[in-house]
RNA sequence: GGAGAGGUGGCAGAGUGGUCGAAUGCAGUAGUCUUGAAAACUACCGUGCCGCAAGGUACCGUGGGUUCGAAUCCCACCCUCUCCGCCA
């Protein structure tokens, strides 16, 4: 969410920052103005009233203890009371669509976030290895690598869920527990995260917290009439572990990561371009959240960047990052990296990390505060990244690792949680 | 799923219609004392909103209601605990 002082002490600012994404969410600014002025002259006006209200009924009171008759002060009082009744409810109204408006606005994009349109514009920040040489033979792509070695079974998925879930089979099964296993221990050990293991049914504050509400309901699978929904992300989950908080100075930076199961409509999603695992319905994913301190927060997003890279380069995998402009950086999100790993068999590359600093956006959404020094409470800056999705990895590792025989030889560092060396 | 009990400030725990934003204890912060620490003593010590400020106002699980006035009474919902049932 915006603040709102800032709308009203900067409202063209606000809204050159909303144009820089697209979209007209700009044209909001105006009702929410209107709105905050309501509201406030309505909410000054009914506290004036409240407090002629308080004083005579103490006065009330103090009569009636001591057996005076209080009848007249109490028909004011009555007058009064239904006074205050209307005006709340006209506040009420103007409060309850400021906020409704706030909630669909998406954040203002960081001053150095990149200008542009659309993804065309995205900037390549930098890049790591370099693609792999096939020189013998050709890459082939992770769906025939893995039916040759029965890695995963997308019929059995649809057999007993329906298109767009897979189910990993024997070996394959066993790399992606590697792989999160893994995940979780380079976070853990070597970043000093803290791991959790959270529900991945949450209800709709959490929703609301972090971005999701009320803008992407339909992106999402929701069950009980929408009370709860499966997570598209651990983001949500994890962030809102700190919702409605107010943090210690002196726990800065929180880090906290989670290995979960992501669940994600994907409506018309289906095509050549999201073949195989590229793009599902649940996919696994290791997140990374962390809740800093305001001025924390760009030097994070850089570190939090380099944690998710760390996985790529341990396993040897090409990779470029690409930062996302103003055009493209998701509703919450303020300035987002992308990391982009190469998979020689789609000869292309593909987004497997996301990090994003999202400012003070989803802190003021869920009331994620610190006290500084003087006891003053201040919203918190939070950032997550993925670090990595599971499958994306698990086709650009295929692909990369592949031999001549259509074998897969592991990256070093997997081969203790794999328990060999190679897949055949 | 059934029955019962309960949800008050960081924690513990009073308060059952007015003087209660809320006793008290613990924890915390600052100070006095001390070579230092501890102890003792003193003061401070919840959150939001409106306001330049002084100050005002709201919040006792959540949402409604009754009343001149609600932490306190009524209704609904949520959550926790205990017992029973079922069960990975």
């Amino acid at each position: 969410m915006l603040d709102i002082r800032q709308i009203r002490e900067e409202p063209e600012r606000c809204q050159q920052g909303l144009k820089a994404r697209g979209g007209d969410a700009w044209e909001l600014i105006t009702e929410v103005l209107e709105c905050d002025e309501k509201r406030r002259s309505g909410e000054t006006e009914k506290q004036v009233l409240q407090q002629q209200r308080n004083l005579l009924s103490k006065e009330i009171g103090k009569l009636r203890s001591q057996g005076e008759n209080s009848a007249e002060l109490e028909n004011k009082v009555r007058g009064i009371g239904e006074q205050i009744k209307a005006l709340g409810e006209s506040t009420e109204t103007a409060d309850a669509r400021q906020r409704e408006l706030l909630l669909q606005i998406p954040n203002l994009p960081h001053e150095n976030c990149p200008v542009g349109d659309d993804e065309t514009a995205n900037p390549e920040i930098r890049t790591w290895g370099e693609k792999p040489a096939f020189d013998d033979f050709e890459a082939a792509e992770h769906l025939t690598l893995g039916a040759n070695l029965g890695l995963f079974d997308f019929e059995l998925g649809a057999k007993i869920s329906s298109s767009g879930f897979v189910v990993y089979t024997g070996a394959g099964a066993r790399l992606q527990r590697a792989l999160i296993q893994f995940l979780l221990d380079l976070h853990t050990r070597e970043h000093g995260y803290e791991e959790v293991n959270p529900p991945v049914v949450v209800n709709r504050d959490c929703m609301f917290g972090t971005g999701q509400l009320p803008k992407f309901e339909d992106d999402m699978y929701g069950i009980e009439d929408n009370a709860h929904f499966l997570i598209p992300t651990a983001e949500v989950p994890v962030t809102n572990l700190y919702r409605d908080t107010i943090q210690k100075m002196d726990d800065f930076p929180i880090k906290t990561t989670a290995a979960t199961h992501c669940f994600r409509r994907e409506a018309g999603a289906a095509g050549r371009e999201n073949r195989g695992l590229i793009r599902m319905h649940q996919f696994d994913k290791v997140e990374l959240v962390n809740v800093v301190h305001p001025n924390q927060s760009l030097a994070q997003l850089e570190i939090l960047t380099n944690e998710a890279e760390k996985v790529l380069q341990t396993l040897g995998l090409h990779y470029r990052i690409i930062e996302l402009c103003t055009g493209d950086v998701g509703f919450s999100s303020t300035k987002t990296y992308d990391i982009e790993v190469w998979a020689p068999g789609q000869n292309e590359y593909l987004e497997v990390s996301s990090c994003s600093s999202f400012g003070d956006y989803q802190a003021r959404r869920m009331k994620l505060r610190f006290k500084d020094e003087d006891g003053k409470n201040h919203f918190c800056h939070t950032l997550n990244g993925s670090g990595t999705a599971l499958p994306r990895l698990y086709v650009a590792l295929l692909e990369t690792c592949q031999q001549a025989d259509g074998s897969i030889r592991l990256p070093e560092a997997l081969h203790s949680y794999f328990g060999a060396e190679e897949i055949r």
